[in-house]
DNA sequence: ACCGCGCCTCCCCATCAGGCTAGTTCCCGA
DNA sequence: TCGGGAACTAGCCTGATGGGGAGGCGCGGT
């Protein structure tokens, strides 16, 4: 992006465990003279489990079937129209569901809601 | 948002580089909810040197400069608006340029742009 | 000098997205 | 038997989205 006169280190979040993953971007996103590598950007040093997979299960987020269902086709940038036409129900029911999931994924939409997901292993691209 | 017991995470810094990994040390020494591991010491996750891995990116689709910014913005959800913002640019701009990434990337839309691309290696969430 | 391309700006406009309130069934557990 | 949650439907509405065209500026290669 842009030369840094301030030594600013620039730390990636490489860690299997989305949760573990989440903590550790909150925890380290308000630390001054850490910034956290955007997805895709080089950084100088990354963050990578040390431990067998054992601090936390991958906390599901509790879905129910049908938000499942909706996240997968929402993953494949299928709009609420195609998500409708495809699980044979309508708009309205369409946009119910992924309303729902942006608020139980925490997204303000869904691409962030796609991202999130995948980000902490809810599902796989 | 609900609290829960988090328990302190201990980071061990593996970082070559004596003048990187005392700043890091000195920079996460005061962020609570983070413990710096005792040499030997079993940790949840390491900082490691980053430019030993080397940059995997099989297939790089061609993107400017501009659009792998703008690529990263959509990936965290970021909407026209909040593109145009962060980069100091007009949101025409900011449409124009995701329009050439979904171009590129053969999406039908956003989400379906940025799914494309973390599938395709080009960012990875 | 010329062209192509990255980058930027602006316009219009149809559609989509997402938030809102408000219903309906069905089924499970207290 | 009476909730309550899941699933579904619906309307309304504002703002976001994405496609289209039409330019301008700077730079590097031919």
């Amino acid at each position: 992006m842009s030369e840094e006169v301030a030594p600013v280190v620039v730390v990636a979040i490489e860690i299997s465990d989305p949760a573990l993953a989440d903590r550790l971007a909150s925890l380290l996103g308000g630390v001054t003279g850490i910034r956290l590598a955007t997805p895709g950007e080089a950084a100088a040093v990354a963050l990578v489990s040390r431990e067998a997979q054992a601090v936390l299960q991958p906390d599901d987020i509790e879905l129910t079937p049908r938000e499942r269902d909706v996240l997968v086709l929402m993953a494949e940038g299928a709009s609420n129209k195609a998500i409708a036409r495809q699980l044979g129900i309508s708009v309205h029911t369409a946009k119910f569901h992924v309303g729902s999931l942006l608020d139980k994924l925490d997204a303000t939409g869904r691409t962030d809601a796609v991202a999130h997901a995948a980000r902490r292993g809810v599902i796989h691209l």
